[in-house]
Order: C-alpha cells, then structure tokens, then sequence
DNA sequence: TTCTATGCAAAAGCTTTGCAAATCA
DNA sequence: TGATTTGCAAAGCTTTTGCATAGAA
C-alpha cells in the first residue's frame, strides 16, 4: 500500500555506522540480560539497510530476497526488542498495519506523506514543535511524544497530473 | 485500550442535531442511488449518541446494550459510508485499529491522548495549521489533510502520581 | 548444563466478503 | 417486480502465542 522510497543513506543514516548499531543492541541486550543471536543479528543488519520505512512483510522479503531465514515471529520479535533499544520507531499510517523506521542516532522528525505515490519525506520544523509545548500547557498535559503526518501531493504527482480529489 | 472519555455534548455536537445527520446521510445516500434503510439509520443514531471516538465494537455493544441488532458487516459497511458522506472521520491510534469520530458540523481539530488514561482531549492551534503550509510549500506538496497526535499524561494522571516513563 | 531464543503452526483480533434471504423503491 | 442490503459464516490479514527443539552463556 505505502510504496517505499527512500532519502539518499547520508540523510537518514548521518553519521551512525552499522557497527555503531550494532554495539548499541548488543549493549541494550546484555544490560536486559537477554541473548546475542544470530537472527537478531541479521534482522538488525537489514533493517540497517531497509533504513526507511518498512513493515514486517517487508523485512521478511527483504531477508528472503537474499537468502536469509528469518521466520516472521522472530522478526516480530525482534522489532519489538529493537523499539526498546531505541534502534526503531513504530508509526501507523491510515491502513491499520505497524510501519517501523530506522532510529538510532536519527533525531525526531515528523511525515509528509504524497497520498498518490505514498512518497515519505520527513520534515522538522521548530515552530510546530514549540507550538507543541504551548498546547499541553493549555490542557495541563505533560508531553510525552507526538506523531505529526501530513498528507498531499508531492511534487512529482501533481506534475503528472494524478487525481487529487 | 483506549478509554472513552467524552467532552460534553455541547462542545463536540455543537449546533447540528440528529434531525440535521439524517438529512445529510439520506441526502448522501440519495445523491449516490443507495437506499435509505433501517440499520443505516440505526447506526447513524448511534453514532450520534455515543459521538466521540469509539471503535466498530464499542458501536455493536452500545446497540446490543440497547437490544438493537445491526451486524457487525452492516455496521463496518455503514461506517464506511458515513465517512464518504463526511459524518464521521477515521483515525487510528496506537494500537492497530480503526477509530471513528463523529465529524459533522464538527470542524477540524487534533489531539491530545493521555497515555494513561486514554483520555482523548481535542485542540485547534492556528499557528500550527498555518505552519503546516509553510512545510508543504517547502517541500512542494500540495496538503490535503493531517493527523496530529501528541502523546502525554493528562492533569489527573499527573495527580495521581502514574507512572510517566 | 541450563536457560533463553527460534521456528512452526495454531490461535487471536479486526475487517472484509460470498451468498441466500429480506427489504427498499 | 427488480435491484440493493442484510446477516451469517467463512475467509483474509496482520500480529501473537504455545511448545518442542536449537542455541547462547
């Protein structure tokens, strides 16, 4: 439903190296008393280089694409596992599905979405997220965190000329 | 997963009446050859009554509470429906499944969910609305719509001392 | 060796769909 | 009457779980 497309590798991996990535699970690992293994290991590799937005069938293809077996529980396990570490971020978008992106070192940001193409392109914006805090003082809430998605038209849709009724 | 809470009817309802709702829908269903019938009319009275967000479930209980029996096809088809003709919004939340909201005559708004209590809150900031534009423009997009969602503990739960982390 | 993780298949939860019977126009 | 809608049950999808076996420490 939601096509992949993803910024160039420098924009959303920065400076963060697959070892880096490393290091970070396995430390989160032991600190949790929980196992190094070699499925985690090889989900945590391609989801390294997925690095955008995916969900589990897509990572499980991904894997199989290349010869890798993973079954599909470990790979929702292990997602599960790197939310924790902080090495991924769930998100939901309109279908009812849990998308995962890539985290780790890769500052907050929120989604603008082409609803022809499903094009992602991240975007921050310092207003907004100030704004942000003045509406939980407002209500008294405590702010935790926030998903902000956008959707419309990127540009390369209306130059084509999609439908965008 | 996510409690109801509603805001009072006057605030969420505002001007529109039950008489108003179905007249649109009949219109709605009148315009696009669809019939108007009993269980249509059903779900849309309830819909009306519980109008804050609920889920397909939370409907069929709300009605079988009242010993009305829509199934639970005809209410996602109605649903449906009703979100064409604009009287209710879909949204999802954390969790992966669908939510409604009643919509009509209700403008746009956002939200703001305890994440301990599930206490759903709306809120409408222009700066932001109009800051959004400005990053579509950025990007080249053209907005259609978006879903913000901030994520925190509500003044209660705050009171009660649970457990922000 | 001991205890956790994996894989498989079954189960679970939400939503959609095929089809005969009921209902609307 | 003729076409659409309903209800039921079955199927579809994504995600979770129980359990025997493989694997890490």
């Amino acid at each position: 439903m939601l096509k992949k497309t993803r910024s160039a590798p420098e924009t959303r991996r920065g400076k963060i190296s697959l070892d880096d990535c490393v290091a970070a699970f396995d430390d989160y690992l032991r600190r949790k008393d929980l196992r190094v293994t070699a499925p985690r290991r090889t989900v945590l590799e391609k989801v390294y280089a997925i690095h955008d937005h995916f969900d589990a069938d897509d990572l499980l293809v991904e894997l199989r694409r290349k010869g890798l077996r993973v079954s599909r529980a470990t790979i929702y396990r292990t997602l599960e596992l790197m939310d924790g570490a902080g090495l991924v971020k769930k998100t939901s978008f309109t279908d009812n599905k849990v998308y995962y992106e890539f985290a780790y070192g890769h500052g907050h940001h929120d989604h603008l979405i082409c609803k022809a193409c499903g094009k992602i392109v991240e975007f921050k914006d310092e207003v907004i997220e100030a704004r942000q805090e003045s509406v939980c003082r407002r209500f008294g809430f405590a702010i935790a965190c926030h998903s902000h998605k956008i959707y419309g038209f990127c540009p390369a849709c209306r130059r084509k000329g999609v439908d965008m009724s």
